[in-house]
DNA sequence: ATGAAAGCGCTAACAC
DNA sequence: GTGTTAGCGCTTTCAT
């Protein structure tokens, strides 16, 4: 990092004059009452035409705004949600997650649509409680929360004190707050499904079933094993969290084990590029030998090479739901969770109708 | 998406009660004055030890939480900064962009970390004197604007009236505003250089020169040619958006124009994963025939194969300038310009000291 | 060491 | 139609 020298000069301490316009100013200087100025600027109908035009023109002129944070005060209101993201130091699970990214700019305009301002605030999950001061002190009106969260129980004691919090995650049972998600169980059916669709027989599962969506993915991984008469083999299911480390580790592990195996479902995208590019490294070749489905459908999925089969979240309608539900609790009313629909992406990492899986192709060494 | 009928029953209206803790009640609980709570509560020396704890105690008891909008409004602060993004219809340039939400990632980090709150605030690049109001009208002490802008003027404008403002962005010529960006002319220059060193000579430009950031890469890929003692072939210089469409197009273009060319430099990643999709979809190898350089280092780079080599930017740094950049500005001061050294990523797409280009290879069509 | 009172910038009865 | 007045919940003189 290097300073320049060209643009402005040094640092003249010349505070920024803060003391801006207020409604006392386009009163004063329109010749009429404060009140006048306020009701003509927020619409009231009770101020003539004539009136209304000068003060409006003042105020564009003199590029006058009214003061939120005062009008926030006097209407105990304040027009901002609070999107929290939990800051997992353990997990890592960080802000830049692409699914989380995806997630935010999606939220970002559901609120921004609503004439709502949006607060970013990361906290730690340790903490989570302090999200509630966000609201108490009069920051938010309410909180969207988004991450894996195993705080189900933390989340449930808020709300059993009304207060006005959305989810993104799995619905549970016993479940006092409003919840946005995914059908994780269909999910993970969905996926399965393909697999073995696609002729596979012996699946792995990668996912941390302490997280609720991994453990309804699991459960649809289940199902769909038992429509189809298959056996769940539990050797290789495998606890992998959500980092790509985790997800090369438990594929090398899983290569050393000597189990065989032809598909794979992993519970983000992530995991599942991390595992084919492992296992390229070793010689397996996707989805000849091994066929893959991960979960999300991140940007990444659609550039990756073989393409990733993947389930979808609707993240548009995600943003749009959890908004939504939120102002209704705002308002009174308890919405119902949300479950939206998971749909398959099917690309080239596990594709139906193409060719069986071969044990060994291309002279590829192990398996 | 479909509403399920676990959960909470229906829709009884029953008002959120907002009328929360005040410092009265927790002073008359006290049994002191509400000027005591305060100074209590604010940690002022002025207060016994005794009374001190009471206080204390009694409002963690009762989960009191300072009312921040009257506390701003009295203080005349708010401690809070509005991030924005413009939002260009025409490029379709989105929040979710891949390196966007990076950046806010970064940022949400740093001015975490500082003590303020993050305001994110999307704004039509065409109505981007918009941002001012969020200041004016008290929303924020501060903007930090993220984004290709082409709106040197509107910025220079805003700036010379004194308006709290730091960009990310190129360093301009008469630039009143303070600016945080990477040195774009030398990561041009870093990314040409090296696919000049790993013995290509036809290189092809993909980038919008429009943009500040681009042109500056571009001038980086020009000197490198000089350096080199090359020529630069216009027909090669491709103006392409930061949009995947727009470089599939181009490359098809490029393929299609019947120009033979052996390296190709991408003002983004994304264009340069396209590219190379494309290219691979034509029977073209990467790096064999083609080697290319990327900008950004997005998360998808590190894990696309090949391994994109590409020129990243120093988020973390970029996140902490430009706070601490706009915090200098709101005290009065006039910070320098930032401009942070973009470096060099090699992996997989351009190395040095590979085999030289191949014409044609694998009986590859085309080229 | 504590309290009374004024006021931050705005809105909304209530007068006229 | 417009002005007067009383707060919204807090901090901070200025008294005591």
């Amino acid at each position: 990092m290097k300073k320049t020298t060209t643009g402005k000069a040094g640092s003249r301490a010349k505070p920024v004059d803060t003391r801006s316009l207020q409604m006392a100013d386009i009163a004063r200087m329109a010749g009429v009452s404060v009140s006048t100025v306020s009701r003509a600027l927020s619409g009231s109908a009770l101020i003539s035409e004539k009136t209304r035009t000068r003060v409006e023109d003042l105020a564009r002129t003199l590029n006058y705004a009214v003061n939120i944070g005062a009008q926030n005060l006097r209407l105990k209101q304040n027009r901002t949600i609070a999107v929290v993201v939990p800051y997992d130091r353990s997990t890592r699970q960080h802000v830049s997650e692409p699914f989380f990214l995806s997630m935010l700019g999606s939220l970002a305009d559901a609120i921004t649509d609503r004439g709502y301002d949006m607060l970013l605030s990361r906290v730690d999950a340790d903490e989570l409680h302090a999200v509630s001061k966000l609201v108490r002190s009069g920051r938010a009106n309410g909180i969207i929360m988004i991450g894996q969260w195993r705080h189900h129980d933390q989340l449930n004691e808020l709300a059993a004190n009304d207060f006005p919090i959305v989810v993104w995650g799995a619905q549970l049972p016993r479940q006092l707050y409003c919840s946005v998600g995914s059908d994780n169980l269909e999910g993970g059916r969905l996926a399965t499904r393909h697999l073995i669709a696609s002729g596979r027989k012996r699946l792995v599962f990668f996912g941390d079933v302490d997280f609720p969506e991994a453990a309804m993915r699991f459960e649809g991984f289940k199902r769909a094993h038992a429509d189809a008469g298959l056996r769940v083999r539990s050797e290789l299911c495998i606890k992998v969290d959500f980092t790509a480390e985790s997800a090369r580790e438990a594929t090398q592990r899983l290569l050393l084990s000597g189990h065989s195996f032809d598909g794979l479902f992993a519970c983000s995208d992530l995991m599942a590029v991390t595992a084919i590019n492992t296992l390229a490294e070793n010689g397996h070749v996707v989805p000849d030998e091994v066929a893959v489905v991960g979960y999300d459908d991140i940007e990444l999925s659609r550039h990756f090479r073989p393409g990733l089969t993947t389930i979808r979240q609707p993240l548009e309608q995600a943003g749009i739901a959890l908004v939504d539900s939120l102002l209704a609790v705002l308002d009174g009313r308890q919405p119902l969770p949300t479950v939206l629909e998971p749909v398959l992406v099917e690309r080239a990492t596990c594709v139906v109708g193409a060719k069986p899986p071969t044990v060994a192709q291309r002279g590829a060494p192990g398996a």
